[in-house]
DNA sequence: TTGTATGCGTTATCAA
DNA sequence: TTGATAACGCATACAA
């Protein structure tokens, strides 16, 4: 029960002008006489008149707005990247549509369509975890809707992406691990149908070959990201005849429940098994022991998403190829993976 | 660069019909004769029609949308109130429209001020920390806008209002501590305006009151919400003469830095300080120590909050008498807050 | 400097 | 069962 609100159309008659004056004063334009103006602000304070943005938007047949699709927003990588990419978009004179897809193939699409019909004028998405079928995403791609994936995407999509180099950092991390004396090194990777997981997979197996400890998968374990299955994945790699001594995890949000479960069978961290994983949370530093993580730059990865979308958004002649951009990790050491106490012993490892 | 969308008028054309056939057949009207319809249906689906939902909404004069507005998404306890919000939205047949005020006043207000050009019918709302002055709530409420507040509210205000007993349970948190052997409790509150906060305080100082423990609030130290101030707090409160030996904290968020500091300091929890803490997040059970919580019914309240809003949407005779529901909450012991091993020594410390 | 008229994509009220 | 036509609130091209 609230009254109506208030419209050009009352200013208009009250001041005894026409709504197209109004219109104009309420805008700023410069041809607008002082007295005119100055009354219609006035009576617009007064009564405390909000311009209606459904009638604008569709008067203009613009939005400037920006629908984001997040699988997750409580996982602080994505809240993380909204608050960046808010940002920039507001600087750019956007404003942001966020959507949660629930981790939910169903739920994406839907707010796909939703968005689309809301008007949006581009898409910054994070594909779910239950996504392997792309059609969704295709579709918007042939109707040329400016589209910028970043973090979860899929491979053979002609569209733009913002990520980091997964399977380096994989590597990197992999390696570290190997430095600091693990020979048995195990992954709890993240669904098989994630991009980024295999790719940080990839990544592990590189260092292992590498170093002559690849040994096949039998220490790679997939998790669906839910606390209850990542603890039992972790027992059951515990109760391996041969446990690992290593333990790369695909986030961190699978390194706390596999850190906790590990620490309630007795397990020692790092001593018994020295723990890596992805993300880099606020949180992990917290943690005891505290996590060795790879970083992301979340503020410039959110920058450069709606820099590649702004491309396309403004682009005037015909659709725009699409450009992927690869962004830096940084490999945060922690307690959790810090092994030997002598940098001595540590060269003696490594060259033997 | 898209091609215009599809409209109604473009399917009415190519079928040498009324754009208010096309309407009715796409909207399921049953006075639709059913060759008709089928061929506006065929053709929608063909073209991928999608209603344009600005123009739907302005046409309808409504909108059929609430706006929630949090001070953060990556705190689990707003991303956990949104998803039950909307579910419940969703399930009432409304849509939410997501911001963060970033726990910034000015920005709270921005928000409020989009969300009403926007035509949201109403508001679901926690206020951001930095929020003392509450004009710009007040005049919603002056404008009839259904509104529901929850969890950060401000007292005095004739709204709706979803929260938990924080007196009582901060009661039933202290009195914890003191069962466990505490004497000297600490209590790291929130910024002095949160309402919350306060409250928590006030059952904190009635807990030690009546156990005749109340020494002033020597013990009571207020933090921002950020890691590095807590951290600072938790290092101040651990110098002072007589160091507690027990420590309540308003939110798990601070409870986590101020646990890693102890830790740092060789302070060892439970032993030397017990700890309880508030909204228990459910990384709380993975920390070392598992953290003691006090739990807020989260779905429910969700639930709950839509219903009072919902209430108000659907009012048909005036605006409705604001509803304050408070919520039960439940004390979640962990390790950080069971000190004694025998319950017979647990008896003996009680009794005497 | 201001007003008139038209359009944005839909819904809804009349007639037919 | 269908079709004109007028809203919805605002922007804008064109006239005055």
């Amino acid at each position: 029960m609230k009254s109506a609100p208030v419209t050009i159309k009352d200013i208009a008659k009250a001041l005894n002008i026409s709504i197209s004056t109004v219109s104009r004063a309420l805008r700023g334009m410069p041809e607008i006489h002082p007295d005119t103006r100055s009354a219609v602000m006035r009576l617009a304070e007064e009564w405390d008149y909000q311009p209606n943005q459904l009638a604008k938007n569709l008067a203009k047949s613009r939005t400037k707005t920006i629908g984001v699709i997040v699988p997750n927003l409580s996982y602080y990588f994505f809240s993380a990247m909204l608050n960046s990419i808010e940002d920039a978009a507001i600087q750019a004179g956007y404003s942001v549509l966020v959507c949660q897809s629930n981790e939910s193939y169903l739920r994406e699409t839907m707010q796909i369509q939703n968005l689309l019909r809301s008007q949006v004028e581009g898409f910054i998405l994070s594909l779910s975890r239950d996504t392997s079928n792309c059609a969704h995403v295709e579709r918007l791609i042939q109707k040329n809707v400016p589209l910028v994936l970043f973090d979860r995407y899929a491979d053979n999509m002609a569209a733009s992406k913002v990520m980091v180099d997964n399977r380096e950092a994989a590597f990197k991390a992999t390696e570290h691990l190997i430095e600091n004396g693990c020979r048995r090194i195990a992954f709890l990777a993240g669904p098989p149908q994630l991009v980024l997981s295999n790719q940080r997979l990839a990544g592990y197996r590189d260092a292992l070959t590498k170093h002559g400890l690849y040994m096949g998968d039998q220490y790679v374990f997939h998790c669906d990201y839910t606390q209850e299955n990542t603890l039992m994945q972790t027992l059951a790699l515990m109760s391996l005849p041969q446990p690992p001594d290593g333990l790369l995890t695909v986030s961190d949000r699978i390194a706390y429940p596999a850190m906790y479960a590990m620490k309630q069978k007795g397990v020692r961290i790092p001593d018994d098994v020295a723990v890596v994983s992805f993300n880099n949370e606020p949180l992990s530093s917290l943690f005891s022991p505290s996590l060795t993580s790879i970083s992301q730059p979340i503020q410039e990865m959110g920058m450069e998403t709606v820099r590649l979308l702004l491309r396309q958004l403004e682009a005037t002649d015909g659709p725009i190829t699409p450009e992927t951009t690869v962004m830096p990790t940084q490999l945060v050491v922690r307690e959790s993976s810090l092994r030997m106490k002598s940098a001595d012993f540590l060269n003696g490892v490594l060259s033997s």
